[in-house]
RNA sequence: GGCGCUGUAGCUCAAUUGGUUAGAGUACCGGACUGUCGAUCCGGUGGUUGCGGGUUCGAGUCCCGUCAGCGUCGCCA
């Protein structure tokens, strides 16, 4: 029922079997094509396209408007829809075997001319100007596919849990300040002077309370806020599908996950997934990738060769061992005729300006098997034969070394394998791999603070079997914690929570939080978990990072309608902006000297 | 906050590495044209090379600062 007073067809649905009808479109001049006695209009809407023709039969009246049309005006057109003539239908266009030919033509609105337009192809505008004019850049096909993939997923989250008998609940956007986790975006209280809500970084501890409040199977599409620096993949706000079940443990939070990505996968990409989806802990994760979101549609694992390194006369390798840290490697398996020295230090000025690795050996395999390179003469042929085993290093493997700390290990290796699996090209992009990763560490430690963190949120339960030794060796607790990972991309991220008002408290010391502290923010979720509050867990899923994955982008800005910069600013509305003093008055605000004044009348 | 890339006509880019009048495609304006689908052909307008300073006989090009966009580290689940 797309028809309305002013249209009643769309420009994507003509086709052969219209011939003969009287229609009338709507739309965008998408192209035009001027031969003076005929033109060819190219009409736009969000259904596709169509050409309309205007020609000696078209009435004197039409055919004047149409000399005067240019790109993006929005006309209406009513003609006859006919066959295109022989040889000259356009197999390219859905509808190329039609055309309307044209009796009435109105120009709607007619357009300032665009700073770009829609229907060019090749050439896409640097992105501040899309920004700006994102009205504009929200025209092009690929852009309309995008949100309109973006609000298929959504519907399916949304059907899939409907089904499974979930109810959407909304929870308050002004909320208060946790100093826990990001940087809060604040809005300063009129009524209360020199106070402030919070926007809420997630609703975590809403959607906790409601089960305790007896809603045991809660979705809710949530904008979250964080007021953290941009990347490709993350926005200030951002759109998460969040869940929670009462009664669970995790393969039931794990399971019904499965269960969506299978729904998504069958109804958005018409793939079968196979589920359930393969769990690896999050120490097998570093161990062989070296980090807890890896691309896993690629091998190239990392390779431990610490106490090998401690058996040799390489000094740097020798010393690290030495000192309790780390020689692993990736074998980047029959490339090192391609990397030259100079592409080879490319490669370690990439690992020491980006994670501060002290440097990166490296060596190469010669024909004969041998394995060569500067470093090579400092080993033993029976060690080198040992590293040859370890490496599984055949002829024209280049292996690469980061001898420093477990962690720049981890950083420098999982940066040097995203990069080569990328530049070498180990995958498809199209290849969709799904999977779990598992038993998070509670607590990671913070050297600066002298103190134990969160790595999740302060509500995470442990693993059972780590209840007991939780007090004395925090360091070695996992939790009932499970990130869902699509192609290197942490998809989402959840926990069963801790229920229990005494584990809860334990867990607050751990961190440093005393009772009046935790009280003071967190006390209405403690009160709460005094009343009846049932086993549950849940996850929350970045909307925009699986539409961004399921479309095959690389950024998420291109599925986001409205997207910030990495500046946080809007280019289209110029937000963030000064405001009216007497706002801020209102508000309690005054402003530092020298930052930005206020706007006068 | 650090590092890197980019900024030249409305838009996308070029300019022989410091050389004299900054070009092309497209868009735009005018004209021709009855079967195009990136239409074609002829003619034309359009530039404070992001901004500010410096070096130089001479700067789009080199240096310093600054603004903006992107990527990335820190940060962030």
């Amino acid at each position: 029922m797309l028809n309305t007073k002013l249209r009643n067809q769309t420009c994507g649905h003509l086709r052969a079997e219209h011939v003969g009808q009287t229609v009338t479109l709507c739309g965008w001049v998408h192209a035009l094509r001027n031969f003076g006695g005929a033109k060819f209009m190219v009409l736009r809407d969000r259904y596709g396209i169509t050409q309309v023709t205007i020609g000696p039969e078209s009435p004197e009246a039409a055919r004047k408007i149409a000399e005067d049309l240019r790109d993006e005006w929005v006309v209406t057109v009513t003609g006859k829809v006919i066959a295109r003539p022989d040889g000259q239908s356009n197999p390219d266009m859905a509808t190329g075997e039609i055309e309307v030919i044209t009796e009435s033509l109105e120009v709607l609105n007619p357009s300032e001319t665009p700073p770009f337009t829609p229907s060019q192809v090749d050439e896409l505008p640097n992105e501040d100007m899309r920004l700006k004019y994102r009205y504009i850049d929200l025209r092009r096909q690929p852009m309309q596919d995008s949100l309109i993939l973006r609000h298929r997923i959504i519907k399916a989250m949304r059907d899939y849990f409907d089904d499974q008998q979930f109810i959407e609940v909304e929870t308050p956007i002004l909320g208060r300040s946790t100093p826990e986790g990001a940087r809060d975006y604040l809005v300063p209280s009129r009524v209360h002077a020199g106070e402030f809500y919070a926007l809420p970084q997630s609703p975590q501890i809403y959607k906790q309370i409601m089960m305790v409040a007896g809603y045991d199977r809660y979705i809710q599409v949530a904008r979250c806020f964080r007021d953290e620096d941009l990347r490709a993949d993350r926005q200030p706000e951002f759109t998460q599908l969040d869940m929670e079940m009462s009664f669970v443990e995790t393969d039931d939070v794990l399971g019904m996950i499965d269960g969506l990505m299978k729904h998504l996968a069958k109804t958005i990409l018409g793939i079968d997934l196979q589920i359930p989806l393969p769990r690896m802990t999050y120490d097998e994760a570093m161990q062989r990738y070296g980090h807890d979101a890896p691309d896993l549609r690629f091998g190239m694992e990392l390779i431990d060769c610490t106490d090998l390194a401690g058996k040799c006369e390489f000094r740097v390798f020798r010393a690290v061992a030495d000192g309790g840290n780390f020689v692993r490697a990736i074998n980047a398996k029959g490339v090192a005729g391609d990397f030259s020295r100079k592409r080879i230090s490319q490669l370690e000025t990439y690992v020491k300006e980006d994670f501060g690795a002290k440097g990166l050996a490296w060596m190469r395999v010669e024909e004969d098997g041998a394995l060569g390179g500067p470093i090579a003469k400092n080993f033993s042929a029976e060690l080198l034969e040992e590293f040859r085993v370890r490496l599984d290093a055949t002829p024209g493997d280049l292996v690469l070394f980061i001898a420093d700390s477990w962690e720049v290990s981890c950083k420098a290796l999982n940066g040097l394998r995203k990069r080569l699996g990328a530049e070498l090209e180990l995958y498809d992009p199209q290849d969709m791999n799904f999977s779990w990763i598992v038993e998070f560490p509670m607590f990671d430690y913070d050297e600066e603070q002298d103190g134990w963190n969160a790595m999740h949120h302060p509500f995470t339960a442990p693993r059972d079997q780590d209840l007991a030794g939780l007090k004395d060796t925090p360091g070695e607790a996992r939790a009932k914690a499970y990130d869902l990972v699509i192609n290197g991309y942490e998809a989402g991220g959840g926990t069963i929570r801790i229920h229990d008002n005494e584990v809860q408290q334990m867990v607050f010391g751990l961190l440093g939080l005393d009772e009046a502290t935790a009280r003071d923010r967190f006390g209405f979720l403690l009160d709460a978990l005094q009343f009846g509050a049932p086993p549950h867990g849940g996850i929350a899923l970045g909307v925009d990072r699986v539409a961004m994955i399921f479309g095959g982008l690389d950024n998420i800005r291109d599925c986001i309608a409205f997207p910030k910069t990495q500046r946080a600013m809007d280019l289209m509305t110029g937000a963030p902006s000064p405001v009216d003093g007497v706002q801020l008055e209102e508000l309690h605000i005054g402003l530092k000297e020298g930052e930005k004044e206020p706007e006068s009348e």
